[in-house]
DNA sequence: TATTTTGTTCAGTATTGACTAAACTATTTG
DNA sequence: CAAATAGTTTAGTCAATACTGAACAAAATA
């Protein structure tokens, strides 16, 4: 298969790598994003990633926990199939979004142990919490208007 | 000080950690947003959260770069004090946003590379470049926006 | 200038975690 | 039922990196 592509698989791995994915996680992801059928098994995946069988195993196991990929059945066969979910891209940003509410919390969290403390003590928490405020509702709005214009 | 703020700093560094900051390095930074008053020395850094002189200074080094926290000079004295970044959160949001770029444009080098394969093939990337493109671009608005209402 | 204070750099240690080979389990097929 | 196939789990290796103590450098103070 085509060496460009490849190098294209590795670059996505790199580049999930700075989002907390194991590199060979990405490189599944990367492969999946490109591969001809989008369905692979894990025997395929080792053999082009020229990764163990146990790495397949583990990694494939982590993007389904992940919501980024999704075990496909064939009849007939206990044989895994994977491929990229449908709506992965929407997850992932749904994942973020998670993450910022988390951040507010901690904000707001750190506001509370310092309720009696002077206003210029809480100002840094508070610029914290507004900010993340701000964006997880204002995410939230858009990402419903793009779920609903993907869908026109 | 108190026992609470500790462990309040210990989470916030776990939080940090899984955004890929060092556990240390969130641990500074924790600190710095709830410390009386907001600017410390290397060596109170050092004293109450533990840790070395060595790992103090290349953390911090690494906090500055990253225009998280920032320097302040002392005239007539040449002990570093640090302080959060006025802006620092916006700073992490606009990192961010950097960041969708990065993956806009590693589907658009995939779908170059696809250019000649069935359309088929090519839906995954494209859905993946249209969602962060999307992004990209509303919340470079929503940014100018949460900038503008500050400013008022 | 000598001493003390402050911070950085370096070398080494310890921990974490990705990855593999091999043993094991389960399922399908002969 | 036996043999082959597919996948998971486990134990261990290797590499990356966070962290420390100690040596070092630079600057302030005596």
């Amino acid at each position: 298969m085509p060496e460009e592509l490849l190098h294209f698989v590795e670059e996505f791995a790199l580049a999930y790598e700075g989002a907390g994915l194991p590199r060979s996680a990405g490189r599944i992801l990367g492969w999946l994003m490109v591969c001809d059928p989008p369905e692979q098994n894990a025997a395929q995946l080792a053999q082009v990633l020229g990764a163990s069988k146990a790495s397949i195993s583990t990694m494939t196991r982590l993007l389904v926990q992940m919501h980024l990929i999704e075990r496909v059945p064939r009849r007939g066969s206990r044989q895994a199939y994977f491929r990229i979910r449908p709506g992965t891209w929407s997850e992932r940003v749904r994942q973020g979004l998670a993450g910022l509410s988390l951040y507010k919390n901690l904000a707001e969290k750190g506001l509370k142990l310092l309720e009696k403390a002077p206003p210029a003590q809480r100002q840094r928490l508070e610029e914290m919490r507004d900010l993340y405020a701000f964006f997880e509702e204002e995410l939230q709005g858009l990402f419903e208007r793009y779920q609903r214009r993907k869908g026109a």
